[in-house]
DNA sequence: AATGGATTTAGAATAATTCTAACTTGTAGG
DNA sequence: CCTACAAGTTAGAATTATTCTAAATCCATT
């Protein structure tokens, strides 16, 4: 993952390095300004924009999944070794991963059929979790 | 779908109709702005934000899905009869369709797995369309 | 140690969406 | 038909995530 990184001629600094960390192993799927405040539990100084920069290197190379929020702050998903579906809290705005293989097919018969080059896809479920439902543990 | 509207206690005004059929009938996945820009040919005075207040009461009955998009509009999909993948061209913007019956099934078993109460879900495929990869005709 | 391009920074700019308070409209009851 | 009230609408201000900009800093290479 780092190498990927390197192989497409940009420099793998501290911060960046901090950042991938950061994106693989949180179970929360972080926005822009949580992993700001993670990476900078290490680098005091690092700035948002800096954030944003990664992310805009990390999504052109696949190596982050964007999951838009509407009327709130995008969240990232660092772990894009295999595709997977998302659950998503509408209320607490918990984003849960789903493990399934069986949405891992191949895109090339979609490429072929579409014309399209395909480079990434999204399944995303949207509901109330069961701690919401219950009026309970999750934040509001 | 008008029904839908007029059965929770909401009124079915003019601007609110002239929007329902903008939703349906539109090909584009249009946006708010879009949205407002083609009501006011009907009704010229109508605000931004009574397009904005519409969406909401449509996305709470699930009569519209909202597709976020990074750093632009959002964009509106009022053909809700039956679930559907969307092809989106990150190039150009354009969204379509797809077509595909075995994306249909229900939801049921997530909802007992995982205690969700799932209300909505999308699957959208990213990538680059063929006008934009023979760098063509699609808008920039 | 010096050079030059990549990286980072702080803060300003942008723009979509939400909020607010006043105004208008439609409907139901008299 | 008239009145009153709740729902709908409006214009514009406020909010806020994200992008932009220009200057400073870093780092690999000479």
């Amino acid at each position: 993952m780092r190498a990927a990184l390197k192989r497409r001629g940009t420099r793998l600094t501290p911060r960046r390095d901090k950042m991938l960390e950061v994106l693989v192993c949180s179970e929360t799927h972080p926005s822009a300004s949580e992993i700001h405040e993670e990476v900078r539990r290490f680098h005091p100084r690092t700035s948002l924009a800096t954030i944003y920069n990664t992310i805009e290197l990390l999504k052109e190379t696949g190596q982050v999944l964007e999951i838009e929020f509407s009327g709130a702050a995008n969240r990232y998903d660092g772990r894009r070794s295999h595709h997977h579906p998302h659950l998503i809290c509408l209320h607490c705005e918990k984003i849960e991963d789903l493990d399934s293989s069986d949405h891992d097919e191949p895109l090339d018969d979609l490429s072929n059929e579409t014309g399209y080059e395909i480079t990434g896809r999204r399944m995303d479920y949207y509901g109330m979790c069961p701690d919401c439902q219950s009026g309970g543990a999750g934040q509001p």
